[in-house]
DNA sequence: GATATAGTTTGCCAATTGGCAAACTATTGT
DNA sequence: ACAATAGTTTGCCAATTGGCAAACTATATC
């Protein structure tokens, strides 16, 4: 399990960038190679590599190389696992304030019984 | 240098640190001071309360300081958002490869028809 | 009033990050 | 063969991050 949280760093660091969360908007469109997905930026290239760097070691994105173009797509499992530890923490805050909730009302229909 | 930073970012580089994601699940269980919050790490008190305050600022708790003690507790609506981006991006993406999916799927059974 | 407790501030440091410019390595087009 | 294209590598820099030790403030407690 280690491993996971190291795993959840990389992804949570990839994620807190809008350059990169960019990068995923623009991906879910479909693959695109490294040009045209640096387009919309006015960093230099070099820059923007490193972002990309990250965000496929994040393995967030693959890519491939053929000819001189490299093609870049979404690989949405490391998504889903941050999702899912996003969800679960916010599931168990859920169920103690569900539980909470009960709780005080659960007292208020004794006070108002008594 | 002055980088507009959203509240996507500051949330998500906040839950790029194993201590910081801990300190959530601790706090999961219920409010506590910074003493105790921080028995299960080695690092120093300055150190450890660095990563609070990166956690404050982000929105994903919030402390109240009542006589020497200051004690802290989740505030589960930002990560509610960044769990709902993360859900966005992967319900986009879930879609396209559900039509591509379908899409495949029709041209199999295309295939076999002819 | 003295002392322990809880947290804070300050100053310092090494490592990392995010950017640039320039030079370089393929490939593809003419 | 030569030039344009696509990407990569290298070297450099400022700003940020994550940690420490030490000094400090404020509140309980004896």
């Amino acid at each position: 399990m280690a491993n996971q949280q190291t795993a959840l760093d990389i992804v949570f660091h990839a994620l807190a960038d809008p350059t990169r969360r960019a990068v995923i908007g623009r991906l879910l469109q479909g693959a695109a190679p490294v040009t045209r997905l640096a387009e919309p930026f006015t960093m230099g290239l070099p820059a923007f590599l490193k972002h990309l760097t990250v965000l496929e070691t994040s393995g967030l994105i693959r890519s491939e190389k053929q000819g001189r173009v490299r093609t870049c797509r979404i690989d949405a499992d490391r998504l889903a696992a941050a999702e899912g530890w996003l969800a679960e923490q916010r599931a168990i805050w859920q169920g103690r304030t569900d539980r909470l909730a009960a709780f005080v009302e659960s007292q208020n229909s004794q006070e108002k019984a008594s």
